[in-house]
DNA sequence: CGTTAAATGACAATATACTGTCAAAAGAAC
DNA sequence: GTTCTTTTGACAGTATATTGTCATTTAACG
């Protein structure tokens, strides 16, 4: 059977599916931008999350799109290596603030370095006008498909 | 430390946040889409893979982006559930021919129906036109990145 | 042919992620 | 101040994905 698309309903079809794809390399590219410092994309994010301000698990999970649990599990890990603490809350008593070390904010520094020239090359391959002009419709499609909900079965 | 990027590397950075969590969102849509006939995106991916044209476990592997392994575990799923049978292959002898039931065919154009109510509204939302360029940048962008090679540690 | 290399499916082990549940703590309502 | 709801971290269970290994089969080479 055909499914019965509208020409801008095939455009939106084929523009989901390369946005999919490449969001998988973008994956890639950020595990690999972080693995020769023993870390991984997610636990990159972590480390910017607390580093951008302290915030408990439960912030940064909602801050990341993560659940809670995920991202305990990455801060423990964190912890274990030396990179975050877990410094006191004054508002609260069980909810402990992620804080880097010095080594967790060397870890940090040495992959946003990679990070930038890695970035700085394909912004220029690119070009930042026509750049600028996908994000707006990736953040536009990011809000319409928020915003839309499925059809019900 | 401050990274040290050039403004069209600020621009693909952005550009990058915004395609990763579009994706998810995309990911969640598709599952959303497929759940109602008791399906996932994975299970729909390697039922429109098999509906496009008859191969094997590994070939959908590499169609797909996904491990041989991944997709044999979806594929017995599959099968498990009557959607796919296993034909016999006259070029290979181990290397069984995925190919759509009848109730697979129904299952998958269910999923396409309301996959194509779904991508239409968004299609109509965001214009043709402006999803086109943004699918050109995008498909720039992942030929770039695939090309690109991280700065090595 | 005969030998070697590559591909394939099966299987196991591990890593990762998500869901659900629970008790403790904090906040809100009255 | 007391009660009820929400938040938070901990834990268990499950699902999913990835990596590695193995025997079998196919293809490539001479």
């Amino acid at each position: 059977m055909k499914s019965d698309r509208t020409p801008a309903g095939d455009a939106f079809a084929a523009f989901a599916i390369s946005v999919l794809r490449l969001a998988g390399h973008l994956q890639n590219a950020g595990d690999a931008l972080a693995k020769p410092t023993g870390q991984t994309s997610a636990r990159w994010q972590v480390l910017a999350a607390a580093d951008h301000a302290p915030m408990s698990v439960a912030d940064a999970g909602r801050a990341l799109g993560m659940t809670r649990q995920g991202v305990q599990r990455i801060a423990d890990l964190l912890e274990k290596d030396g990179l975050i603490l877990y410094a006191d809350n004054p508002a609260h008593q069980r909810a402990k603030l992620m804080a880097l070390t010095e080594s967790g904010k060397a870890a940090l520094a040495a992959i946003q370095a990679r990070q930038a020239v890695w970035a700085n090359a394909l912004g220029e391959i690119l070009g930042k006008k026509e750049i600028a002009e996908a994000t707006h419709t990736v953040i536009a499609a990011l809000q319409a498909v928020e915003k839309q909900s499925v059809p019900e079965g």
